[in-house]
DNA sequence: CATGAATGAGAATTCATTCAT
DNA sequence: AATGAATGAATTCTCATTCAT
């Protein structure tokens, strides 16, 4: 195996002993030693893949996030113009997507939730970190294009959509409280749709 | 000085000088050492008025969270039956003054924004801890009674509306990222008025 | 109540909550105050009382010990001049009186092993702290007197017999290893008879 | 140097320490920081070695133990099969090169005396952690074959005699009362004989 | 006599980071 | 590049004791 893949490799089992670990016992209990020890490699290591148990947090909960977001895009096939649907439509199917997958991996909500901040959000899930792919904020531009419809900020309209969900969603998802998330979604999917509507412009 | 009062006092003193010191240097990097030090007060003393640091910060950020909600009701005069406003006005009237105030108190904000959970939410300001006065859910619920109007899911619908209000206002205030407040203010309070209507059970 | 009846009754609350405490606890992990939540005195009047956790400790250990002893002479009868038994025969009767009140009260028996050294035995429950009554050393004496018979070194054969049978008997009666108390007791009377017998005068 | 080596040496230097300390001062007054102070290592290092002080005095004290019990057997040359001696002969030899160096090592024999329990020394002393050698309790039964006699129960007999050796020595050797190891010595070894022939099983 | 709030010294323990191998 | 022993600063928390009421 090449130098490049092990260290790749190594980086991976990094990631993956620290969310084991950040789920079970919290971050703030959660050691290098204690990542290092459960990804096998000797503490010394660790620190020439991460500068300290931060940036290592910041780098999983981006890569986390992104990864959710490029799950939920793929497994709705948006975008991939085959189906004919509404902006709202699409929205909608995108976000309930990701509502499941929450629901069904709890650890993942909760770690992304704590510690998702807007700033990490911006940078490393909306911007591009590398050439290759298309970001989700493209996508997000290139789905609203296609509608052939206009919309006054674009990026409020986002940044609104996503407080809104993950507000409502970490509590409902994780506690059933103050309703379950069956109960939910009609408020939730009405309130995205009227939001999307009154920033559309109106065409003449 | 009654014992009683000097013991409130201390209290007091130690509320404020964590405030400050959270907010300064983050919860992480203050010591039980530098709060005592900051209230004046013997390091073992802290220990006669809460369990740990943990203990002091819910009940401040309960504290804190409350007294926002009081004086919003307060400032607002909303419920004091003087002024004839539909719930949605009176909604809205209230969240300005809670934004407003944020926006001068980015301190606050930051503190509440990070700390509050929704657990603490429900049990220590929500909840009545002491039999004195109507508790603002009290008062949410009275308001609604006296527009004689009726709404499918109360609690749902001041859920909602709380976590849309606290997911928009951190970045926006503090950041003005991706809008300014004013910017945001008219597509926020529309949705609220949307929210509300739609909650609405039409009446025959 | 007069006074002096009162400040008893409090010192026997201390003694009966720091037993309790130190049974349950351990002397180390009990603290003052937890004797005196328990005793229902303030901490400060712990000081009135006694010096500090260990006089309490010496002087609780030097009261159970010597109440064991007392409570097997008058059990057994012996001394009281009603049955004639051999000398021996009268101390393994003591003996067995104290080994099944320790299988009862393993408490008691853990807290006596732990705490009572030879030094608080010579100075509290040999000597005489006040002068109302025998001690149990002028009982000893007496009842080797009564019997007529003469013994090299009365002192060391009650410090023998009396580090056998501790030694013996902390073990067996808590963990039952390596034998059961009724397995030990054959083997330590005979070797008690045997020591008594061996140090005895011959006459002429 | 190897590493190996290294550990040895400070886990040594720590034992070392710890000895001196606890000798000195006692072990409740003495510090993990004074242990570390005095064996020349840095505080944390302590916790690579042990968990904590009692963890500490509970291996030092099994360790000191078991070496009391082989220089014994070492000093006196019992087991290695050149001298011809009773059973009764042989114990009381080594009970005596025991009850010796006692004398000369006071500080160890109060060591020993209060921190050995029951249970470190059969889990340490008598167990074998190691497979090199033959532990006590393997010589010591293998010492009660060789004799060709039969023995009831040889760890019944075991027990009354370390119990009763270690009971009566403390007090003797260390303040001379309530006689001196030399006036003890005759009753002492007689009755550990007695104790010895009565436990043997009469051939036929 | 009794109280219990306040004190602050002191101990244990953790853990990020370094660095010689 | 990888290791893991060593470090020691930093922090938490306890608790015996005092003393003003």
């Amino acid at each position: 195996m090449n130098l490049d893949v092990k260290k790749k490799k190594k980086k991976e089992a990094l990631f993956t002993a620290a969310f084991d670990l950040f789920s079970t016992k919290g971050i703030k209990s959660t050691s290098i030693s204690d990542i290092a020890n459960k990804a096998k490699i000797a503490k010394g290591t660790f620190y020439l893949y991460f500068k300290d148990k931060f940036d290592l947090r910041d780098k999983l909960v981006a890569e986390k996030a992104k990864r959710v977001l490029v799950d939920a895009l793929e497994d709705t096939g948006v975008n991939k113009g085959n189906k004919k649907l509404s902006v709202e439509d699409e929205v909608i199917l995108i976000v309930d997507s990701i509502l499941e997958r929450m629901k069904n991996e709890p650890n993942l909500l909760r770690f992304i939730t704590k510690n998702l901040s807007w700033g990490i959000f911006q940078t490393m899930v909306l911007g591009s970190d590398d050439g290759e792919n298309m970001t989700f904020y493209d996508e997000y531009h290139s789905m609203l294009d296609k509608s052939g419809r206009k919309f006054r900020n674009p990026d409020l309209l986002l940044y609104m959509v996503v407080e809104l969900i993950s507000g409502c969603s970490y509590q409902v998802i994780l506690q059933g409280t103050p309703v379950t998330l069956d109960e939910l979604k009609p408020d939730l999917f009405q309130t995205i749709k009227d939001m999307i509507a009154r920033q559309e412009i109106a065409e003449k």
